[in-house]
DNA sequence: TCGTCGATCTACT
DNA sequence: GTAGATCGACGAG
């Protein structure tokens, strides 16, 4: 059920970032599992893509972790407050990566709630890439961490979401990046409660 | 060393 | 609809 490392090495990041809609993300942080499928992505294409940390071949201690093998966790601040998680795919060197911008909770829901102070369940407990990994307890002391971990996974559980339920749109929060920023890279599940702006 | 600003969220008007 | 929060990465000098 855990996607195995292959998964994780292909040079696509765009197919991949798509696929991964319907696939379950857990993490088990201080001993609690929490999770849920993913309904929302973005790709971060490599160093070609203005909007990617690693646009022009930039390599600093931060966007080293983009940079190594895909299957691994890429965790960073933004903001000042928030902690955004990404998976880096491809092979090393080609900097691909997948920001998890929503997830649909189906593990471990009262945990979340705590993590979030939110003592009643709104879809925006995981809606946006902050709330995400808030959520899901992912803090940047799990940056480079590997996806066969057993802190950090992703199962496959068999759903799957076809083509005519899944949007293409440009990606979010992104327009200092000239023309990249209309590249249709994110990816969204039509109609799900928990996707962070369904109208775009 | 310093100044700028970001792959955002929430609360408040 | 809009402002404030809040800090580290990065480029300029």
């Amino acid at each position: 059920m855990k996607l195995t490392e292959q998964y994780y090495l292909g040079n696509d990041v765009v197919a991949i970032s798509k696929n991964l809609l319907g696939k379950y993300l857990f993490t088990c942080i201080d001993g609690v599992t929490t999770g849920g499928y993913i309904v929302e992505t973005e790709s971060y294409n490599g160093i070609i893509d203005r909007a990617s940390h690693s646009y022009g071949n930039r390599r600093t201690p931060r966007t080293k972790t983009i940079f190594m093998q895909g299957g691994i966790a890429y965790v960073y601040l933004c903001y000042g407050i928030h902690e955004m998680f990404n998976i880096v795919t491809s092979v090393e060197g080609e900097a691909h990566a997948i920001l998890i911008r929503a997830v649909h909770p189906t593990d471990g829901i009262e945990a979340m709630q705590v993590r979030r102070n939110m003592p009643v369940l709104k879809p925006a407990i995981t809606a946006g890439p902050g709330s995400v990994a808030k959520a899901l307890g992912i803090s940047r002391n799990i940056n480079a961490i590997s996806l066969q971990s057993d802190t950090l996974w992703v199962e496959d559980r068999g759903l799957n979401f076809t083509d005519d339920q899944i949007t293409a749109g440009p990606r979010i929060g992104v327009d200092y990046a000239g023309e990249d920023a209309f590249l249709p890279y994110r990816f969204y599940v039509k109609g799900d409660t928990y996707v962070s702006k369904p109208n775009r």
